[in-house]
DNA sequence: ATTTTAATTCCGCATAACGGAATTTTATGG
DNA sequence: CCATAAAATTCCGTTATGCGGAATTAAAAT
């Protein structure tokens, strides 16, 4: 129980939208109904208030909701406007030219990390992931980097959420597992990932706080196995990502 | 009075959310409380509530609200997902492939178009504008297309809030020559900019329209007259985009 | 045609949100 | 540095507003 007046109606509508997206594809009144836990009308009610204000729209083939372009609209300057993006972006770029690697900065997001800026190596060979794209948690450098830093309830949330997919040999695949390498973070003060997400794979990410002193958000500096097979280019780009950050 | 369940709190949020960028920049409660001409309790609860959520947050310093960062995480999703984008893409693709030219995706955002695709030509002399960025509807060719399209009441209430401002000698300045100009495209079924935003620059568009069979949405092709100077360029490309569309 | 399942409307009740006013905090200026 | 103004925040009684159970309609499945 929160802040005494909190409009439970706005706070109802921006849990929907969240789960709109969760199962990476549109959902029915029904499926939104079963994820809020909320009652039918009261979803019924909110997504028709949230339709006629062009925030959402139900696709008219399959009967599905989806987001609809206002909110695109009002998300991408929200975007734009970003504190952290903006601020950052000097940084980054700085921090690419140096190392001629790829830059990138994400926030967390439920139990994801999701890309909002990213500045790209000038090799050929590059990580195929775009502003706007989302990644799990456990086998991301930036990922392990913020988790490491979130009070315990937070992270109790997202561990209890993440399905803990094996992407290769070296992804973390236990609860376990991960909070040892999450103590070993705290104590490093940099996360990395070694081949964790796909073969041929590394980086190191550094977390980023707000001014309350929460991580929210990191960034990171990745590379192939291929241009740096050696293993200490990790503590190397560790010093340059954590004095970014 | 539109439909009789409509959670007024919820839409109040999202048109405080709406104001907090057409200032372009921070606002403080009180000119929040002016623009929307809520009362200011309501307005304080509203961004409590939106604070708390993530959705909003005030800087610091200024003591300002601002986009939070959960929000642009919904929007970016909320693009990604865009039925519009998606299926515009390949499209889009194609056309710039055919005439070399950058081609654009606007949707219209209160009395602007923002853009949310683009694909750029591989001249070295390109217009700058991302992403993200928002144009004047009365000097842009997709604006006036989208315009041109609208229902009166739409339109008026865009009309009005407009400024006119003069970028070049070819800018259309007043409102009656903005409509006299909107008549002409409905009647041709395109709409050009002829050097009315920036000298040098030209483009023809045409309105895209969602299932309800309003217009929303447009896209053009750009080029400078240094490379096209020839007028009958606006014609060839014309039919290219209205077929796009 | 019949049954199931999902979407939408109805309606009475409780409470959540509202707005006026009071209080605290921050800014302004002499 | 104090006095005054302005803006932000909290308080509180009232009423409309959003809630949820149930009933209705629409769509899908058998």
């Amino acid at each position: 129980m929160p802040d005494k007046d909190h409009i439970k109606s706005v706070e109802k509508c921006f849990v929907i939208l969240d789960y709109l997206h969760a199962g990476r594809r549109l959902m029915t009144l029904d499926e939104i109904t079963q994820a809020t836990g909320y009652k039918k009308t009261t979803c019924f009610r909110l997504l028709k208030t949230l339709r006629t204000l062009g925030i959402v729209e139900l696709s008219p083939a399959t009967k599905k909701y989806q987001y609809g372009p206002r909110l695109a609209a009002i998300g991408l300057t929200a975007l734009k406007n970003m504190n952290l993006r903006n601020t950052a972006l000097p940084i980054l770029q700085q921090l690419r030219d140096e190392t001629g690697e790829t830059v990138n900065l994400t926030i967390l997001s439920r139990s994801e990390i999701l890309y909002v800026e990213r500045i790209m190596s000038d090799y050929l060979v590059n990580v195929n992931v775009n502003i706007g794209d989302r990644l799990p948690v456990h086998c991301a450098s930036m990922g392990k980097a913020i988790l490491a830093y979130l009070p315990e309830d937070r992270l109790d949330t997202i561990l209890s959420s993440i399905s803990f997919e094996k992407k290769t040999n070296n992804t973390i695949v236990s609860r376990s597992e991960l909070l040892r390498e999450l103590e070993q973070i705290r104590s490093k003060g940099y996360a990395v990932n070694d081949e964790e997400l796909e073969k041929g794979l590394r980086a190191v990410a550094a977390p980023i706080f707000n001014y309350t002193g929460e991580a929210f958000a990191a960034t990171n500096i990745a590379w192939t196995t291929a241009r740096h097979p050696e293993r200490r280019t990790f503590s190397e780009y560790a010093v340059k990502i954590v004095a970014a950050a």
